[in-house]
DNA sequence: CCGTAGCAGTTTGCATACAAAATGCAAGGT
DNA sequence: ACCTTGCATTTTGTATGCAAACTGCTACGG
C-alpha cells in the first residue's frame, strides 16, 4: 500500500521522506530534553544569549522553540523577561494525575475494542519483561517497561488526538517521575495492578479495564506524592 | 486574600497587572479567532508575507504566533512550505469526543466532589435560560449557554490542568460545531441530557454525572456526524 | 543607617536583511 | 501536443541590528 504509478504504469514504492528538520524544530526536541531531565533548573532564568550560543544557532530561531514549549506548558515566559523552566508544584502533579487516570482509562476501554490478539501478545511479553526487572528490583528498565506498556496500549487505542495529549502530559509528569521512588509496598501493588491490567485487557473486559487504570494512576499519583514528601521537595532544587 | 502588607502596615490590595500583550500574543489570539471562525480557509497557503500586512507587523512575531498555533494543531506547517488550517476531517471529530467526553466526565466527577450550592444555583440559571432558548428554538443562544454551562462544571473542577486541555479541544472543535446543525429528535435528547445532569450535580452524584457527561459527548458527537452528512461536508469548502 | 534616584550594562521584542528553497512560467526537445 | 528543463520571482528560514525594557550598582539625601 502506499504506493505510486508512475505514467508508464510503473510500480513506485514510495520513499520516506527526507528527514529535514528545521532548526527550530530540532530546538523545540533538544530544549524539551533539557527541561525533562532536568538540566535546566525550575525558575531560574536562562537568558536566550547563553542557548544561542550552547546550540549555535541565532536568536530566531531559539525564540520561536521557547514560544511552543511555553504554549506547552514546559516554560513560563514573561514578557520582557525571559524564559524560566515552569515549577512543578505539588499542586500541579495532584492536577495531572486525575487528567492521566481519565485519558488512560479511555485509552484502554477503546484498546479493548480493538486491540488485535497480536498486540495483546506484545502486550504480554513487555509486562512479563517488567515483571522480571521488578524481581531483580531494576527500578530504571522497570520504569523504562512500565511506560512501553502504557504507550502499547494507547496505540492500541488508534486514537491520534487521545495519544497527543497524554504524550504531552506525560512529558510534563516525567520530570517527577525522574526523581521519584517507591516504597516496596507500592511497587508491589503497583505489579499487581499490571497484573490486573493486563488480565482485563486480554478479556477485552473495556469497562474493567478502565477501572483499574483510572485506579492505577491514582495511585501512581500518591506514590510520587509520598516520594516527594519523602525526598523534600527535589524539584526545586535540582541542578 | 491575596493582599499585601507594605512597610507601614497598610494594606494594599494587589493591583491586576498590567495588561501588556506582546505582538505574538496577541496575533496567536487573532489568528485563532480567524481560524476557528472559519475566516481562514483549511489547506489554502497563507503566506507570511499577507498575514504581515493584514495585521501591519512583522515576520517575526508573525511566524512566532505561527509556531504556537501549529502545535495546538490548529496549522499544519510544512517546512519550506508554510502554513496551511488544518483541515478537520471526519476521522478527526470521530476522535475528539470521546476524548471530550473523557474530560468531562472528569469534570463533573471533580464538581461534585468540590462545587458550592452558589454554584450549582448558577449553573441551575444558566440551564434555564438555555431551555428557554430552546423554546424559542433560538439555536446561537442556545448554544452560547450550553458552552458556559458546560464552562461552569469545568471550572467548577477546580482542575486547571484539565481545563486547560478541554480549552484546547473544544477550540478545535468550535470550528466544526460553527457550521453543524441539529434534528428535533437531537436537539429535544440534549435538553433532557442536560436536565439529567443539571439532576445529578445538584445530587453531588459524582458516578452518575460522569456516565451522563460521557454519554453526552458521545450523542454530540454523532449529532455533528450527522448534521456533517447531512450538509455535505462544508469544512471543506468553507471560504 | 536606610532608602531612593540615576545611570551603565544587559536582555528582550520587533524589524529588517540575506541566503536557501520552492513556485510558476516560458523555451526547447521529443 | 506533451513533457522536461532552466530561469526569474516569490516565499520561507535564519541571522543581525536597533530601540525599549529590565537589572544591578553606585551615589546621594534624609
Amino acid at each position: 500500500m502506499n504506493d505510486v504509478r508512475n505514467r508508464e504504469g510503473g510500480v513506485l514504492t514510495k520513499a520516506q521522506p527526507i528527514a529535514r528538520v528545521t532548526l527550530h524544530e530540532e530546538l523545540v526536541a533538544r530544549l524539551r530534553d533539557l527541561i525533562v531531565e532536568g538540566e535546566l533548573a525550575p525558575d531560574v532564568r536562562v537568558p536566550e544569549r547563553t542557548l544561542c550560543e550552547r546550540f549555535g544557532v541565532s536568536r530566531t530561531p531559539l525564540r520561536e522553540a521557547l514560544k511552543v514549549l511555553a504554549s506547552e506548558g514546559l516554560l513560563d515566559l514573561l514578557p520582557n523577561r525571559g524564559a524560566t523552566v515552569s515549577r512543578l508544584t505539588q499542586a500541579d502533579l495532584d492536577e495531572m494525575f486525575p487528567v492521566m487516570g481519565a485519558l488512560e482509562a479511555l485509552a484502554g476501554e477503546l484498546a479493548c475494542t480493538r486491540i488485535t490478539d497480536e498486540q495483546i501478545a506484545e502486550v504480554r511479553a513487555l509486562h512479563y519483561q517488567m515483571v522480571l526487572h521488578y524481581t531483580r528490583k531494576e527500578l530504571p528498565q522497570y520504569f523504562r517497561l512500565n511506560q512501553r506498556i502504557h504507550e502499547a496500549i494507547m496505540d492500541a487505542a488508534g486514537n491520534a488526538t487521545l495519544t497527543r495529549m497524554y504524550q504531552g502530559l506525560a512529558g510534563r509528569i516525567r520530570r517527577a517521575r525522574y526523581l521519584a521512588n517507591m516504597s516496596k509496598a507500592r511497587w508491589d501493588q503497583a505489579v499487581e495492578e499490571h497484573e490486573a491490567i493486563l488480565s482485563a485487557l486480554a478479556q477485552r473486559d473495556a469497562a474493567r479495564l478502565g477501572r483499574i487504570l483510572k485506579q492505577h494512576l491514582q495511585n501512581k499519583g500518591e506514590t510520587v506524592k509520598e516520594s516527594l514528601a519523602a525526598d523534600g521537595d527535589r524539584l526545586s532544587r535540582t541542578a
